[in-house]
DNA sequence: TATTTTTGGTTTATATTATAAACTACTTTA
DNA sequence: TAAAGTAGTTTATAATATAAACCAAAAATA
């Protein structure tokens, strides 16, 4: 009856994250931080999860010659997320 | 921007077992069992959590000379749904 | 009628997750 | 050049979820 809902997306901050993404796409370490309201440390692991599971890419460089950390969604990540959707809503209705 | 999903409610099978309460108004704990198929420990612990929080009701009594949980949800149990819908739907658009 | 099985759970132990605190490294500003 | 700010990572701890083991009573069966 309840199909399970995916445990990588299925996290407060997680979810925050991706959702986020799917709507811009593209973003930064900082901008991403700010928008979820979660510390560093919290965002930097939750961050690494997402990338081992294929569903964003992270990139390390400058800028301004600050050290910049990019954050892209990649497809794995936008089907995980609509598949997510579509079962939650199961929950929802 | 996000704001934050009402951590009890925010649980795989605590949603589910609430979900299914809502369109159910009142169950048993082996019912629930069956349709979320969790292990009864884990059923157990996590209807004590929504107990604590006000947000279901948990009657011992006996049926067929066997013990028997009957499990109702409470109003504040739909209130808190409710706004978890609301919620979690910003994340989902 | 003794024992094995089934029903209906609870308790305890372990694994996973989230969070906070401390730390690293480099840059800017006073 | 010392202090403060930026941009994170690592480590330790707390909270949560889950699984495994356990308990008690009733029913079935040998």
């Amino acid at each position: 009856m309840y199909k399970k809902l995916n445990p990588i997306l299925h996290s407060q901050l997680r979810l925050a994250i991706i959702s986020f993404l799917v709507y811009n796409g593209q973003s930064d370490f900082n901008n991403i931080k700010e928008i979820t309201k979660a510390t560093s440390g919290n965002l930097s692991i939750q961050l690494k999860k997402l990338e081992s599971a294929g569903y964003i890419t992270i990139t390390k460089g400058f800028k301004n010659n600050y050290q910049h950390t990019s954050i892209e969604i990649t497809q794995k990540g936008l089907d995980a997320f609509d598949e997510y959707v579509k079962t939650i809503k199961e929950y929802l209705k």
